[in-house]
DNA sequence: AGCACGCCGACT
DNA sequence: GTCGGCGTGCTC
């Protein structure tokens, strides 16, 4: 047998299907998905099985097919079906097969390698030499070179008494605990009757027959009541025994879900579920936009609905944003499906990763909840996907291999046939347009659950209070009404929007601002260490006394920081009380929850933070939000950042009066004209959705045209130039005149580590031959990137063009 | 990617 | 002579 073999290496050269043959012994355990140790050259690598056949697949000699060394998982890691995607993957983003099989999986199952040095004749070598290899005869490279030694070991290579090899490990590292079991006897009956004035002991002993096909953790039998003398009586006299087993780790062992049960529907929550549940029931692979304002109970459908999938006996995945995976929301999912949940995040360490992941493709979880990349959950029979806040730009990774979660979603539910729900209260334009041309089912919930109202939004001319002289970051009203809740003992947010704000340094007699020497970016201020860093390079520099130009004493840093206003909260509000929430804060791990977890016990009065406080926020004692500054972001060179505006702060003006007591929200700004805000204020979705259609429409900007952005870059500026003037006019000769190539042009970002990135931009709506095309660019500038270091990165439906 | 192979200059 | 620098080509 030959099985066709994806092999670890992410080169274009070797991006293609290599044949091995099974060897007979192996053929059992030799199954399409499963990781193997394959020789490859004089190398020794990993690689997946991706097909198993009678006959090689290419057109190769027999006598050079050479055969798989070992097996390295029992149970594929691999679905057929995500091997299948892996190929739709590879094609329609221009991405190698191993680099789209690989983000599938937990990092956890990647291949290290380690070269080694093994003893093969041990005569005749020296002793200073042998007494460095371990008891096996191994010695590793590094080892070696430590050493320096690797001159001499090449020699013995030479000789033939040292033979070179690679271990193919895995980053893996399990997590051991001590279990207990019966002794293999078949005297058990014997035993029990002897202990049968034992009784303690006895109980231990019927506890485990009980529990006989299964691993009983020593902890476990403790929690049972049973004691540690007893239990180690019957080990000193051969009854029990003790030893290791791999557990599984439980990233929330330690905690306790109250059992949640449904909540009673309103009507247009009852309609929605109806649909879905329809579509579930149906197995039907219809995508559904629910939109529902802010508070409307999205989740209360999510969870019913998968209920129903769970009862048909299938599977199903819910996608939520990074930043909104907080304990709150994993809770509601746990409380509700207890075990059944597996949670996928950036949170947990690797061995964590790997442990949920394996129980969703063991079957042991059926609801997977997670970012990003757990879109891939490996789950064999998929009854629905949620995408939740599915507006939101990190569903889209923003480096290689440049996938949207929202496509690989619809492209799994066609596949699996079953529905995929799209939820959010400000959908993205895209989503929104094909829900009116009717490609996906429009599903409506314009009202809170109970009927609460949206809270009242009330815009805040700053121009205005900057001619009243009042040049502080809070406006006279907000000042008052901050004062109100305190007073009241109501509960403040206050919203800080540092996207697309940069905290830079700027000398105020000569207006000098600190560049990166590699990028061509302002550095931004670090108050922890106290200098000024570049975010993309990486470079540091510490912050300057003196004006680097002009010697000036007035240099210091740009913009408000959410530290600088706590500080101005504290000396404007006596009794104010506040948790500040950033990057600062929350870093440390459940030190989100933690900050959460006080503000909801009223050890504050006011919630300040950034973007991390705008979504699943749900305390019923918020009464006022404050959105310090709307505006940061509407400025940025990017077609959406009208759309990325509206959403935000509807989002945070959420926030508000979602419970009994009335909520108010207000929003200071520059631009109090502008559509994106004057919208929000309304809670007019439709009103923005078709003012900004018909921006994007004269802009030829998605969703009336594709976009497709190539960014080429190298240390060499006139070589990017002449490169990306090649690839322009081979761009135009396979584009139709419908059809736009802007470009090149300096990329926003015009130089990273000395890097300098010019971009084309193009813009359509069918042309078929532009695969063809940017294979070919891809191709030959990947092999321009072996030579020179020159390259070209290719985005499909790009977010960012950064 | 990473390794062998081959061709060239430099040094014991 | 032979060690080691890097350009080239291949990996089932």
């Amino acid at each position: 047998m030959i099985a066709n073999v994806v092999v670890d290496i992410p080169s274009k050269n070797v991006d293609k299907i290599f044949d091995y043959k099974i060897p007979p012994d192996i053929e059992e355990i030799v199954k399409v998905g499963v990781r193997v140790e394959v020789p490859f050259g004089s190398r020794k690598i990993q690689g997946f099985v991706i097909n198993i056949s009678e006959q090689l697949s290419s057109d190769i000699d027999m006598s050079k097919v050479k055969s798989i060394i070992r097996v390295k998982d029992f149970k594929p890691e691999l679905t057929p079906e995500l091997i299948k995607l892996s190929e739709w993957m590879a094609n329609f983003h221009l991405v190698k097969r191993i680099s789209a099989l690989e983000i599938m999986l937990p990092s956890a199952v990647k291949a290290k390698y380690q070269k080694i040095y093994q003893v093969n004749d041990p005569e005749n070598l020296p002793a200073h030499i042998l007494n460095r290899f371990n008891k096996e005869g191994i010695l590793t490279f590094d080892q070696a070179q430590q050493s320096e030694i690797v001159t001499d070991l090449e020699g013995y290579v030479k000789s033939g008494q040292l033979v070179k090899d690679t271990i193919v490990g895995q980053q893996l590292t399990k997590k051991y605990a001590t279990c207990i079991r019966i002794m293999p006897t078949d005297r058990l009956d014997e035993i029990i009757e002897s202990l049968h004035k034992k009784e303690k002991q006895l109980d231990i002993l019927n506890y485990l027959i009980e529990h006989r096909n299964e691993d009983v953790l020593l902890k476990t039998l403790k929690e049972e009541g049973f004691s540690n003398s007893s239990i180690n009586t019957l080990v000193k006299n051969q009854v029990l025994e003790k030893y290791n087993s791999v557990v599984a780790r439980d990233p929330y062992e330690n905690r306790i879900f109250e059992k949640e049960h449904n909540k009673s529907l309103t009507n247009d929550q009852q309609h929605a579920f109806t649909q879905i549940n329809e579509a579930v029931q149906g197995n039907e692979s219809t995508t559904f936009l629910l939109h529902g304002v802010t508070g409307s109970g999205k989740t209360e459908i999510y969870l019913q609905t998968i209920e129903n999938v769970l009862e048909k006996g299938e599977q199903a995945i819910i996608l939520v944003p990074e930043i909104a995976l907080t304990p709150q929301m994993v809770n509601r999912f746990k409380a509700r499906f207890g075990d059944e949940v597996a949670v996928l995040h950036s949170g947990l360490s690797k061995g964590e990763k790997y442990d949920e992941w394996q129980k969703i493709r063991d079957g042991k979880a059926s609801v997977s909840v997670g970012a990003r990349s757990s879109i891939f959950a490996p789950f064999e029979k998929l009854g629905l996907i949620i995408i939740d806040e599915e507006h939101e730009s990190t569903y889209k990774q923003e480096d290689y291999p440049r996938y949207h979660a929202r496509e690989i979603a619809i492209w799994r539910s066609e596949y699996h046939q079953c529905p995929v729900v799209l939820g959010s209260a400000t959908p993205s334009l895209e989503t929104f347009a094909r829900a009116e041309k009717n490609v996906y089912q429009y599903l409506e919930l314009p009202e809170r659950v109970n009927k609460q109202k949206m809270p009242e939004i009330e815009l805040i001319d700053m121009r205005e209070e900057l001619k009243e002289g009042n040049r502080s970051m809070f406006s006279e009203q907000l000042k008052q009404a901050i004062q109100e809740r305190i007073d009241k003992n109501e509960q403040v947010v206050l919203f800080l929007n540092r996207r697309g704000h940069s905290s830079f340094v700027l000398c105020r007699d000569c207006g000098h601002v600190p560049q990166c020497p590699n990028c061509d970016i302002s550095l931004t201020y670090h108050k922890t260490h106290d200098d000024l860093k570049c975010h993309y390079c990486g470079y540091s520099e510490p912050m300057p006394q003196l004006c680097p130009s002009c010697e000036s004493e007035h240099i210091r840093q740009m913009g408000v920081g959410t530290q600088q206003v706590e500080e101005q909260i504290y000396s404007t509000f006596e009794q104010a009380k506040v948790i500040r929430m950033d990057v600062d804060t929350t870093s440390r791990k459940g030190a989100h929850e933690k900050l959460l977890t006080a503000f909801g016990e009223q050890e504050a009065n006011i919630l300040l933070g950034t973007q991390m406080i705008a979504k699943g926020l749900d305390f019923e004692n918020i009464t006022l939000v404050g959105v310090l500054n709307a505006d940061t972001m509407l400025n940025l060179p990017d077609f959406r950042s009208s759309e990325k505006t509206f959403q935000l702060l509807t989002q945070v003006a959420g926030r508000a009066g979602r419970h009994k007591k009335k909520g108010e929200v207000m929003i200071q700004t520059y631009n109090p004209e502008h559509y994106a805000i004057l919208d929000v204020t309304k809670n007019d979705y439709l009103s923005f959705y078709q003012k900004e259609m018909k921006f994007r429409q004269i802009g030829k900007y998605p969703p009336y045209y594709y976009l497709v952005n190539l960014t080429i870059s190298h240390f060499d500026k006139t070589k990017v130039l002449k490169a990306a003037k090649h690839a322009h006019d081979i761009l135009i000769q396979h584009v139709s005149s419908k059809s736009f190539i802007l470009g090149p042009s300096p990329s926003p970002l015009s130089r990273i580590n000395n890097q300098h990135r010019f971009q084309i931009l193009i813009k359509f709506k069918s042309e078929p031959d532009l695969l063809t095309a940017l294979q070919y660019l891809d191709d030959y500038y990947h092999e321009q990137y072996v030579k020179d270091k020159l390259s070209l990165e290719i985005d499909i439906n790009p977010q960012m063009m950064m």
